[in-house]
DNA sequence: TTAGGGTTAG
């Protein structure tokens, strides 16, 4: 039920009583609900204006008892009130019931067809536009007007309607109605036909302002910035100003190529002009602003407003979460629902990574419950994609597959955030299928985006192979320019342990940015060659290209794997005092990393308690890995309980504690920690080493005796571990963790994963030819001693990527010197 | 009575 509060509306309204009193026995119920008094029945005059009527319906169920009351009174026969229905319908949202009125009015006119068009269009239903069009030549017997065209020409979503259509256009002689022009126009430009449009456009006749704006938002939305900026500059020569349009539809063209000049310019003439009071206009300047990352302005705009609408806001929030200030933008959200402004779809895009960047779990199910409730996953993918890529970012990745499964169309961004998603999460191998998945679906076609998101993935289990794959098909799509994709691709080399073709690549990419050298430094510190690292950085600074955070990890993390503690430390200050760069928790884990690595344990722990921030399981983790190599317990002991309790899932800070324990004998630690991590239900990740062999992976778990050439594999071993001790290798049993007897503790490290792994690469390749494994764990001290022999007796080189750096070995020589 | 050219996005 409703309420007629206004005055004016009952008085309109009380025009209807005659209807109603004639049809009591059928609309009483109407009557009750439309709240009018018996005194207005007996002061009723008899016109009935039906126009005031229906503006004066705001809901959609009173256009509609209206309608059924004019039904039945004989009133609606005419072909004007119901097509002014078929537009108030779908101006209340109801399409599907404007539709209906439609194909209900027995006879139409081309007023009919022309609004059921355009209704279509203003609902973004394209395609049902251009088939209603066809439908209305085809069948109706009548002749489109100049009406007809303009909207039908934006509804076209391919050349061939396009073209059929000025076909029509030419046939009945429409073409010099500048509404019709600049709608052909905008059509050409936007289909990269550029030089018809411009053909057509200097025919024209008559110009106005929208055949120039027509022109230049044609190029905008083809992406042509140059010809859209060269095209408004002759529109000025020839004297013609600009106008709210042309300055809504360039201020975009500005903002994407980053012509911030010509953006300050365009905001002068728009003060100048007094043009800033239009809505478009203003939301322009937020969105562009913003995209400049110059808040300050962005937020004066807004601020200055004497109106503003869903865009407005949508643009101010966007604004703030995509410069990485979550807080500020949620601010915005909850002050543009308590103006009373409802949100649309694009809102909730914006929430979904908000309420990602705060980490708030709790609200993701309730942002994702408030989709559903609308059903908006049924109208556009993007909002689907936002909320697989939240949930994927809050790390609940089975949520993020879930809602992926469900959607009702997936685009290649939908799946490019699952793989992502997925790869971000650790989980490489999901990763892999998904894109597997994805190539067999057979109905997507990879995009930039689809390389970036799953070399990384291949990058992280080593498969060398299949990222020389994506790197082929990233030649033929001509994306070897494209900076995200080409550092993927030296990332990937500089993974599988070929950095001389990650650096080869490196010199083929522009490299204005700091997203490349970011690469290549990381590359070369994670290889422990941490004075090519820092030398890289210096190149970096003399071209002029200015490091960010990331550049900073990279650099710090090379220190750390190469010992350079001073370094490192000159670094961090530098990254603070030069380029202002307030260390992350990142940072801090990269510093506590260096100095204990270095076995400056006391200082790591002094620099952990003098963080300004909460230290994460990241930095107590670092503490403890460096305790481990340096076989410290009470600090271990430290480090370990803060982190049973910040992150008490994770086994892997168990089985170091445990591992401490064990490597000194004190076997009651190693049962404490080990029966803490079985009364929590946790398992020991088991270790596992792979190979790639003739294109085939081959995994080995330790003490592996299931694969076929198993027997061989041990002869082998036999074979080699005598031929080496009689070089001087003597095992140290030290790196046996169990409590057992000394023979048992050799057999133990013979069957190491990764020692099945190389000798079942030595028998499967050709003599001295290299080897490279993966470990998912970190190597031993003992493997790594042994494999230093091995690469001496079988004259080969060996690279073996552990879960935490590379170990390059030759001629009996490792690469990082022992330290790791 | 119906029409062009304009903004936000994963």
């Amino acid at each position: 039920m409703f309420r007629l509060a206004p005055s004016c509306k009952d008085r309109r309204l009380c025009k209807l009583l005659p209807l109603l009193q004639a049809h009591r026995p059928l609309f009483s119920a109407a009557a009750n609900s439309l709240q009018i008094s018996p005194d207005c029945l007996e002061n009723e005059s008899r016109e009935i204006d039906f126009d005031d009527l229906f503006q004066s319906c705001t809901k959609l169920h009173h256009v509609k008892r209206l309608h059924a009351l004019l039904v039945v009174s004989g009133k609606i026969k005419t072909v004007f009130s119901s097509t002014k229905l078929v537009n108030f319908y779908a101006n209340l949202g109801d399409l599907s019931f404007s539709r209906h009125t439609f194909d209900h009015i027995s006879y139409r006119n081309v007023y009919t067809w022309n609004s059921m068009i355009s209704v279509y269009v203003r609902c973004g239903r394209l395609s049902e536009a251009v088939d209603c069009f066809y439908q209305f030549t085809l069948t109706s017997g009548l002749r489109p007007d100049f009406y007809t065209f303009p909207p039908v020409l934006k509804a076209c979503r391919n050349l061939v309607d396009g073209k059929k259509i000025h076909c029509s256009v030419l046939k009945l002689g429409f073409e010099w109605d500048v509404f019709v022009a600049a709608s052909l126009l905008h059509m050409y430009c936007r289909f990269g036909l550029a030089n018809v449009a411009r053909k057509l456009f200097d025919d024209m006749p008559v110009r106005d302002s929208g055949s120039w704006n027509a022109m230049i938002s044609g190029y905008c939305q083809s992406g042509n910035a140059v010809e859209a900026l060269d095209i408004l500059d002759e529109m000025r020569l020839e004297g013609v100003s600009m106008d709210p349009i042309t300055v809504a539809s360039i201020l975009p063209v500005c903002a994407r190529s980053d012509n911030i000049l010509s953006g300050l310019l365009i905001h002068l003439y728009i003060v100048k002009h007094g043009l800033e009071f239009n809505l478009f206009v203003s939301n322009n300047l937020i969105n562009m602003y913003a995209k400049f990352g110059m808040m300050r302005h962005a937020l004066r705009v807004f601020d200055q407003m004497m109106e503003r609408d869903v865009v407005s806001w949508n643009s101010i929030i966007a604004a703030y979460e995509q410069s990485n200030d979550p807080i500020t933008a949620h601010g915005f959200f909850t002050t543009m629902q308590q103006a009373g402004i409802q949100p649309d779809l694009l809102t909730l895009v914006s929430l979904t990574s908000i309420v990602a960047q705060l980490n708030d779990c709790r609200n993701s199910r309730s942002v994702h419950g408030f989709i559903m409730r609308r059903g908006w996953f049924m109208e556009d993918v993007i909002i689907g994609n936002a909320v697989v890529d939240m949930y994927a970012k809050l790390g609940i990745i089975n949520s993020a597959c879930a809602v992926f499964e469900g959607l009702p169309v997936k685009d290649v961004i939908s799946w490019n955030t699952l793989i992502t998603g997925y790869a971000q999460n650790g989980l490489a191998s999901e990763a892999i299928e998904v894109f597997q998945m994805m190539e067999e679906c057979n109905e997507i076609n990879p995009n930039q985006g689809t390389y970036v998101s799953i070399l990384p993935a291949y990058s992280h289990v080593g498969a060398l192979r299949q990222g020389i794959k994506i790197h082929a098909r990233v030649i033929k799509n001509c994306l070897c320019f494209d900076v995200f994709v080409a550092t993927c691709l030296v990332d990937m080399y500089g993974k599988c342990g070929r950095i001389d073709d990650a650096m080869s690549l490196f010199y083929q990419v522009p490299r204005s940015s700091s997203v490349p050298w970011n690469a290549i430094i990381s590359c070369h510190g994670i290889h422990g060659q941490g004075d090519k690292a820092l030398n890289f950085f210096r190149q970096m600074l003399d071209e002029g290209v200015r490091p960010d955070h990331i550049t900073f990890v990279s650099l710090l993390t090379a220190c750390s794997h190469s010992g350079l503690v001073s370094e490192g430390q000159r670094y961090f200050h530098m990254m603070q005092e030069e380029f202002g760069i307030k260390p992350h928790l990142k940072h801090y884990g990269c510093m506590v990393d260096l100095f204990g690595r270095a076995g400056h344990l006391g200082m790591a722990h002094n620099f952990i308690q003098n963080m300004p921030v909460r230290p994460d399981a990241s930095i107590w983790g670092a503490l403890l890995g460096a305790c481990r190599i340096h076989g410290n317990m009470e600090l271990g002991a430290v480090a370990s309980d803060r982190l049973f309790e910040v992150d008490s899932e994770n086994v892997g800070y168990y089985v170091l504690m445990s591992n401490i324990y064990a490597n000194v004998g004190k076997w009651e630690g190693v049962d404490e920690v080990r029966s803490l991590a079985r009364d929590r239900g946790l398992k020991k990740t088991p270790g596992w080493s792979s190979i790639e062999v003739n294109n085939k992976v081959d995994i080995f778990y330790t003490g592996n005796r299931t694969h076929p050439k198993y027997e061989k594999i041990y002869d082998e071993l036999r074979n080699l571990t005598a031929k080496m001790k009689s070089l001087g290798y003597v095992p140290d049993k030290s790196f046996v963790l169990q409590d057992v007897e000394e023979d048992e503790k050799e057999h133990i490290l013979t069957s190491h994963s990764e020692r099945l792994a190389i000798a079942f690469g030595i028998i499967s390749s050709p003599p001295k030819s290299p080897i490279q494994i993966f470990k998912n764990l970190r190597v031993c001290g003992d493997c790594h001693n042994w494999t230093k022999f091995i690469s001496q007796i079988t004259e080969r080189e060996i690279i073996v990527r552990d879960s935490n750096r590379f170990h390059h070995f030759k001629d009996g020589i490792c690469s990082c010197g022992d330290y790791w």
